[in-house]
DNA sequence: ATAATAGTGTCTATGAGACAGTATAGC
DNA sequence: GCTATACTGTCTCATAGACACTATTAT
């Protein structure tokens, strides 16, 4: 035991990394921060904040989408925790990540500290390398998509990527661009019935057949 | 900011909380330790160790479960992390649980610091409120539990549970203890005939029909 | 009418579930 | 032979996939 007295003391510092899931112009996007300061000045990063003291996991992410991305009360759960020894140079962080789905009309990126810009990319960019990413943060990504692909497929989460009200050819439009491959209206429409409800409102004024509106089944 | 510096330099404590799942006399079970120091004195709590600042998450789980446990090179994937803040009375400790599967034959229980006996108990006697529990410990069961029984259905994880070579009936009977409920042979054998291959020898000695022993297929 | 998109009906292939049957050991 | 367990064949039903069809708007 003796030896180790040094590392049983010192304690690891603690973060939230925040995946911010949107879609905008027909894209998969990820919320991303250009970072102002060393390490990895310059590359991109995923947002997130140190864990404080008086504050949960939770309360933490919540925090860090209020103070990154101005996001309230929207749809969050929690990832993964990250803990190699040398992910950040500086110190030893563990990272806990958080994935959040939100519409793009909600979105509002705020330039916060140790940052140069915020936006949104198309996770395509991301990943194909012409994006300097900094941390391990290429990993979390490639995590945090594999495990929406899978979930979409049996849990109702594409609903938090959309408004109040939409069509069912727009909502299936969410499931093709996640899942990356075309769906049969017919068969979508059959599966995701389920959870969803008309409002008896429709689309109109263009030229074409309107779409009926619908909500998501309480 | 100011009012927060309290909090940005103090660091909480991490842990890694072990989730030993085994097969014993027909039931499943978990490696349980009883506490002999307070907090939680005499109460029941899953094995766990502090991760120290020169190991990985993975590494300091896997030196809890041979330290705790006597358990080398065994299945281990990690399930949540636990922040809230007053988890543990004495001090803000985050706890990133992780899930185990062994079977039975490799368990050999250590008596550690801090703990008074070390045993495996049925997750019907843990749950049903007949055993106190320490900490968050009844929620970090309740969603390790759920977590292996949605897992176990579409990978191959029962394998683990077992020895190198098993017979059919044998890893029906893993399945049908950890769904909770009988399935049927000629059902069961389609869908795991995916993942066997017949290693050519046999069982005998009983006064029955010998079975085929079975390996998993690489 | 035409273009464009919304929405429906239905056949088929696949797989899960249910159940009845056959096979092989010890006694 | 009997008992006990191992193993197999096959019917049914629910569901996912494929695709053709009909409906409704603006121009």
């Amino acid at each position: 035991m003796k030896k180790y007295d040094k590392d049983m003391y010192e304690k690891p510092s603690v973060a939230v990394d925040l995946l911010v899931f949107t879609i905008e112009e027909n894209k998969l996007k990820l919320l991303m921060v250009e970072r102002s300061e060393e390490p990895f000045k310059g590359y991109y990063a995923l947002p997130g904040v140190f864990v404080r003291m008086n504050e949960t996991l939770d309360e933490a992410a919540r925090r860090g989408l209020e103070e990154e991305a101005g996001l309230s009360e929207i749809y969050m759960e929690q990832l993964y925790t990250w803990g190699d020894i040398q992910r950040d140079p500086r110190m030893r962080i563990i990272s806990v990540s958080y994935i959040a789905l939100v519409a793009k009309s909600k979105v509002n990126p705020v330039v916060g500290q140790r940052v140069l810009d915020v936006g949104l990319y198309t996770v395509d960019e991301i990943q194909k390398g012409s994006m300097k990413l900094a941390f391990d943060h290429d990993k979390i990504i490639s995590y945090g998509l594999e495990r929406i692909r899978n979930k979409i497929e049996y849990q109702p989460i594409a609903f938090e990527l959309v408004g109040e009200q939409f069509t069912l050819p727009e909502l299936q439009k969410i499931y093709e661009i996640i899942l990356g491959k075309p769906l049969y209206k017919a068969n979508f429409r059959k599966r995701i019935m389920e959870f969803v409800e008309e409002t008896g409102e429709m689309t109109g004024g263009e030229n074409h057949r309107p779409s009926k509106l619908h909500r998501r089944k309480s």
